[in-house]
DNA sequence: ACAAGTCTTGAGAACGCTAACAAGATGCGC
DNA sequence: GCGCATCTTGTTAGCGTTCTCAAGACTTGT
């Protein structure tokens, strides 16, 4: 409403090039059959009035929407934000795709559903209807939800789950997390550590289970126990102090602990101050996230970096790729690393 | 392409309830003269059938777009995002526009956009006539460009200029930079300092200009001096370095510093550390930001704090409301608070 | 040089919705 | 009970684009 001055149409860009409304559709589309003087004719028009289709009436007419849509957990950002946690892994995944977006000419558009609500269904149909997307990126924990992803399988529309490494329906992208469980555990045993607690995210998020299973496989492989060493948090703060200090009163000989979020380990980080324990000299931690606050802490932590970034990029350039009908959804893995910083250090009594 | 299901449409729901396309349109827009018992019977085949429209094909028909376009600079949020810096700007106004879009019924977009390029008019141009949005949120340093304003002026396109106060074109809502300044060097000279020096923002951002006018208003009026305090860097942390040490190279007898955003406050600290003055107890440090990293620093950082969401929220709220033809474009100032951890003491000599 | 193709171009319908107008139903005053 | 205003509903015409199909122009092989 209330366009001020004209919106520059095909029809005047066809006029202006003498030609039908077609042609100019189709030099616009890269379309195989114009004889090129015209082409060139046409695209000068274009040039010279400033035309741009709009992608209202593409979308009506058929043809793609060029919108790719990301589905985020409401509560989970909401929480991050009120709280100024800083939400890094949003940054990251909107980042990625956006960039990514506009690269192939598509925009990419964010969703927040709430995930507990029975009204998940709803919320995502009526975004679906609206916007017609061409792809959808779910993100944790809205990855391998049912009700989702029958529903996007059902209406046809191409989607990735980010996280999640189950084959099927939709292209599934896994971080890696029990690899990366199982790389800091390693790492951790391999500078000595025996007694290694670890403090877990969400059941709700499957990737906390795929941490925890790494962690469970370096421990097993080396022959050390399990019982007692894990706390369940929610990747907050509060949380993190929480499992802390459970893990440290039920094992006094706890050497390391792993966190699987940058917040939780930093509510660790101040409860071993609180208990006379330096870090790293007689605890060292390892974080997930790596957001930007762990480079400025005391001691700089050690994190697990996982490509975010990266990982929704791949994820929206498969959804582009992906014709219609392609079927045999894959599933990629993209491999985390661990950044070694200043907290972690060779178990008490062993250097 | 390729919608695997049925697309419900307003023709569906209009043989549903036995009624016509255009009383069904006027139920879903809330019009006025519909009988309570066919309106009662629409909504239910509305329910029914999940019906939601197509916001294409809204559009298409001269209604809204219900789509708010935010324009962000392409550069500093590459950067940011390269050197994970943490956008934690970004975060805050994409959460702000998005949360409050969602709440009217309309949807946000992010357009990258790079300030030094001479195709600003052109990318801009093209995602308007591409999104028809109902109206943008320019961001600094966008919010003073005279060809994007001209742009959209020209258009006829209600916009909002975040960080700007400067009258019309668009509504302008500044986040009280100058006052900003003001309230911080007030707040170091009341701890007795003298000489504080200042780490200003670039130029491009008029907020840094407003930045530097509140602290020589504040040193003004306490008869302190200017000359030799004031550096300019990029935001980044490497400016940062370099200016904290220019500054304090030049003056031996500094001790308070205002940086203009978070990443140069956390350099200084490090080259304050480096040359052995321990903050606050020598030197007292106010960043601007309050992003989350400086409340885990050490000491945490005191800071000024920009309702970056909210501002942004009001901006959207704005333009939603503002019918097509409204005129004089009001100018919004809303206010910044200056949250004090540990990083600020009396000065040296004073306690 | 002619038939059979291939390339190039254009005309018209369709996408889903709303604005503008038209027509029928209802209410009111006298 | 009649004429007029008002409320309610339906009909038609686009919005800007692409798709389908058909027609004209140009090749090519013989």
């Amino acid at each position: 409403m209330a366009r001020g001055r004209k919106t520059v149409t095909i029809r005047e860009v066809a006029e202006d090039a003498g030609v039908s409304l077609q042609t100019v559709s189709r030099v616009v589309n890269g379309g195989p059959n114009v004889r090129p003087q015209l082409r060139d004719k046409v695209r000068a028009s274009i040039e010279r009035l400033g035309y741009v289709p709009s992608l209202a009436a593409q979308r009506m007419s058929g043809s793609r929407s060029y919108i790719i849509l990301a589905i985020n957990d409401r509560e989970r950002t909401l929480a991050d934000w009120r709280e100024r946690r800083g939400t890094d892994w949003v940054d990251q995944m909107l980042l990625g795709g956006i960039l990514t977006c506009s690269k192939h000419g598509y925009r990419m558009m964010v969703e927040l559903i709430d995930t507990h609500s029975d009204h998940v269904e709803r919320e995502l149909g009526a975004a679906i209807s609206a916007l017609q997307p061409d792809g959808v990126v779910l993100t944790p924990p809205h990855s391998e939800n049912r009700l989702i992803t029958a529903l996007l399988a059902e209406r046809g529309i191409p989607f990735a789950r980010i996280g999640s490494n189950t084959p099927g329906p939709g292209i599934a992208l896994t971080m890696g997390d029990e690899g990366a469980g199982h790389l800091a555990t390693c790492r951790l045993i391999e500078l000595g550590h025996r007694r290694i607690g670890m403090i877990a995210g969400p059941a709700q998020y499957s990737l906390s289970g795929w941490r925890i299973e790494g962690w469970k496989r370096a421990l097993a492989e080396h022959g050390l126990p399990v019982e007692g060493l894990l706390e369940v948090g929610d990747f907050g703060y509060e949380s993190g102090t929480r499992a802390a200090r459970a893990l440290l009163d039920r094992n006094p000989d706890l050497t390391a602990i792993i966190a699987s979020s940058d917040q939780m380990a930093l509510a660790a980080l101040e409860v071993a101050r609180d208990r006379g324990l330096a870090v790293p000299r007689d605890l060292s931690l390892i974080s997930f996230d790596n957001t930007p606050i762990v480079r400025f802490t005391n001691p700089p932590l050690s994190a697990i970096d996982q490509p975010i970034a990266e990982t929704v990029s791949r994820a929206v350039e498969q959804l582009i790729a992906r014709g219609p009908d392609d079927d045999g959804d894959p599933v990629i893995e993209v491999a985390a690393g661990l950044v070694e910083r200043s907290s972690t250090a060779p178990a008490p009594g062993t250097a």
